[in-house]
DNA sequence: AACTACTTGTATCAAAAGATACCGATTTGA
DNA sequence: TCAAATCGGTATCTTTTGATACAAGTAGTT
């Protein structure tokens, strides 16, 4: 039984090993000392499209936007919520590459920092990490063929209503505070299209708009 | 040194241990175990959409279609050719699941089928195994991510283009032999609309077009 | 209150994509 | 060789989506 270092053996570590199920000590030690925990304001790029991933991050606090750009339209692919990982950060632990994707924090978030150079020889070494990454693949796999099936097979009147449901549902009063223009850009349209298909849900009785604000009723 | 059956040991689990670099004998013997080597026709279909899945496929010869579909339309995801395995079947090893995605031979294919409950183990029992499985995952994310960038931010004039282009390296007089219908469903639209675009890509010079053949020119 | 930045509403026009309909060409095989 | 099945071309019309332009609303600041 090894002692940690009481100051680095905070709460967000625990958080960590229990979501993980780490039970391995050896795994723990290791995490422990290359770990760093940060707490992220508002607003900050995690990972940039073009640049190299040098850390794998691990949210245990906040939400994490993960989308994709192309000069003027970008597209939502996921959020990164308590406790997961971006897949994309963990395949570049496997090898050096660039990141395809931005991420950016959307709200005050907590996360743990890992090397990506470190983890790569975790996946064999401790079940409860090989757990862990494939999981995470497992889901963000089937996460990201939904969000295809949605996008091949569904009009963008679809997609609006789908995301706002699936908005709503974080909300004890079913909004979503949103602007039109974020909204466009989550589904990978323009602010115009946005408008015209909120108030033809409005007046279908289906939402109720707000200043900044979309209730969702059914 | 464990001596194998040779009636068992024939050249398609030579070929797949040779890919799979599989150097554990363990792991070989498991394979050649519970594996069994299929050459399936032309046109049959390997999985189906919400049916369970019962087992890993690995292709060894041959060329397998993975599609979605809805009603009247579908959409291409990929393909999987030798040596590989369709991921959606290698995440179903890991938790029991139907099949979200439609696989079908597009020519006579010879596969090895392993049972999911015993590959279940493998992935940390051996170094190997994880290694295949975990590039599997990383190589289908991005190839998945490319399609969907593909489907977000290109109209369909380019994506077909696209498509004839990838199809065409294939080929060595860049010919790709494929009806107008058949091209609607590998891009997600109708024949229609690739008759017209076809034509126009032929008044382009792009393209030179014949019965059931597109040679791609640029 | 006045100013600024941002947000929302909406009308008009253009382009992209889909639906329908019809006809002729090509292949296949009985 | 003739019929059936599949394939390809094209015209017309509709729907969906995008682009442009401008007016008006909202919130925060000074």
């Amino acid at each position: 039984m090894i002692l940690f270092d009481p100051i680095r053996m905070n709460p967000e570590f625990q958080q960590l090993f229990k979501a993980l199920k780490v039970s391995e000590y050896k795994l723990q030690k290791e995490i422990l000392q290359v770990g760093i925990i940060q707490t992220i304001p508002q607003d900050s790029f995690i990972v940039e499209q073009d640049k190299y991933i040098k850390w794998l991050v691990l949210v245990i606090n906040g939400k994490v936007r993960v989308w994709q750009e192309q000069i003027d339209r970008q597209i939502l692919l996921y959020y990164v919520r308590p406790i997961q990982t971006c897949v994309l950060s963990l395949s570049a632990t496997f090898s050096d590459c660039k990141s395809v994707v931005n991420a950016k924090t959307e709200e005050e978030t907590i996360v743990i920092k890992l090397p990506v150079r470190h983890v790569n020889s975790w996946n064999f070494k401790y079940k409860s990490w090989n757990d862990f990454t494939t999981h995470s693949f497992i889901n963000s796999y089937e996460d990201l063929l939904h969000s295809f099936k949605n996008l091949a097979f569904n009009k963008i009147d679809k997609r609006l209503l789908n995301y706002l449901r699936s908005e709503a549902q974080n909300n004890p009063w079913n909004q979503v505070s949103i602007s039109h223009s974020q909204l466009a850009k989550e589904i990978g349209t323009t602010r115009e299209v946005v408008s015209k298909i909120l108030k033809q849900l409005e007046l279908s009785g289906i939402v109720r708009l707000e200043f900044k604000k979309i209730e969702v009723l059914k």
